[in-house]
DNA sequence: GCACTTAATTGATTTTAATCAAGGAACTGC
DNA sequence: GCAGTTCCTTGATTAAAATCAATTAAGTGC
């Protein structure tokens, strides 16, 4: 008898944003941080709203990139199809992220599809309001390098996980990074926020479900973490951390 | 008995570069494209050349990050150390590429192990005076953002494939994209044109020496490629190709 | 030309993980 | 509250690939 998920009130953010949520959003973004407020009020503007409920497609693989997107409020998830029909779940986003086309050239596709694992709201820009916003924020090429670094340090950091460890240590690495992102307390219990499948921690983790249930059944009985029904909690991080790095 | 290597005179190339060959390869680079000739000749000072010999590192992962580096001649190889004391090997560079610190933030260290394949050629700037070209290059926001889009395509193409296919598919892209980058013809046989061993070609596809020379050797027998000792010629493209996109 | 080193090959065995299947339990909708 | 659906668990079997080992052959340096 597997304990009831404690990832309650998930779905229930409402699907519009208020004004204040928009800014201290927009406001968060690495690109915009430092600017005055009247200047992103006015780039605000920009940004139209749109809500998507869970399992909605945001956009998909292959079509025309036409939007920057930043997500407000809920989860996302991003992924691509791989060889032999296989889903290939690139990651998870929390509000504050950005996602879309963010080098802003009509005419690109998205590389990624995105679709909402729980009620979303995300506000989005076209690429042409991007380039010009782009065209008279300071320092924005250093900014947008620094985290076009920071993201292909991440892809390059799974390539190394698929490259080099077992199924164990992926999965281990896999939900610290989880935890790390998006793990906070609820009842006391610290949790992933996010409702996801163990067919989706497979797809994350280069695996299947069934070797996901294996490993975490065992992880369970070891006390590590507790988990149900689309959620986790790491209850001994070290333990998983240990996995990664073991004695020579 | 296996065929001897077609891959002579690999290592010969001088260990300096005339003036003709700075500005050709500086003038490649995708931020200097359209760049008058006169500008080209005084960013062209900033750039110190350096030779290294096969296996040595030109900057290894960890090091203090202090200058963006153009492959002027030869090949270089960069990698990183995975879990597992395991070597993954992340690209092969060809002249023209840049590689190093490219953020030209100082205080970062360099995130992998750059190490020359063949006798190198290598122009090299320091971060401060790339700084100041970006500074006063102009659409460099524009093009960096290509360019590390591309770079992330790459490496996400990477997850893709480890994350989804099997030793034999990997090894059939690693050889295709090779070929693709790498290919010409030598004495009419079209050649991947640097100096692999299999444990190479293996921390490429994530896989084992061993695993390497069976499928290797299966596609000898195929009359798929031809091989020896670090050196591979694909004889039939196509024939890898259909093996990454088999049949629904 | 030969000794030595490095790289590749192939066989046998073990390990890891996928695949297939059956059954159980949480969640949802009526 | 219950039927149906979705998700998870566990067992058995198969397949893929790693590991270990021995041998062969190309390349290098003296």
């Amino acid at each position: 008898m597997r304990p009831k998920t404690p990832l309650t009130q998930v779905g229930t953010q409402a699907e519009s944003c208020s004004l204040d949520l928009r800014l201290h959003i927009l406001g968060q973004l690495p690109f915009f941080t430092d600017i005055p407020k009247q200047e992103l009020l006015r780039i605000s503007a920009n940004f139209i709203e749109r809500g998507f409920s869970p399992s909605q497609a945001i956009y998909r693989e292959g079509s025309q990139a036409e939007r920057l997107f930043v997500l407000a409020d809920g989860k996302v998830k991003l992924l691509k199809f791989g060889a032999n029909n296989r889903e290939v779940l690139l990651g998870i986003l929390k509000p504050g992220e950005f996602f879309g086309n963010f080098t802003y050239i009509s005419g690109d596709t998205y590389q990624e599809t995105a679709i909402a694992l729980t009620q979303v709201c995300t506000l989005s820009i076209s690429n042409e309001d991007f380039r010009a916003i782009v065209d008279r924020t300071p320092e924005f090429a250093i900014r947008s390098m620094q985290i076009m670094a920071a993201r292909l340090n991440a892809s390059t950091q799974k390539v190394l996980q698929l490259g080099s460890m077992s199924v164990e240590q992926r999965l281990a690495f896999t939900l610290l990074d989880l935890d790390k992102k998006l793990g906070l307390e609820r009842a006391g219990v610290r949790v992933i926020d996010v409702p996801l499948t163990q067919e989706e921690l497979a797809s994350m983790t280069a695996t299947t479900p069934e070797s996901v249930s294996r490993w975490m059944s065992q992880m369970r009985k070891l006390g590590v973490i507790k988990s149900g029904r689309k959620w986790v909690s790491l209850l001994k991080p070290g333990y998983l951390q240990e996995l990664l790095n073991p004695p020579a």
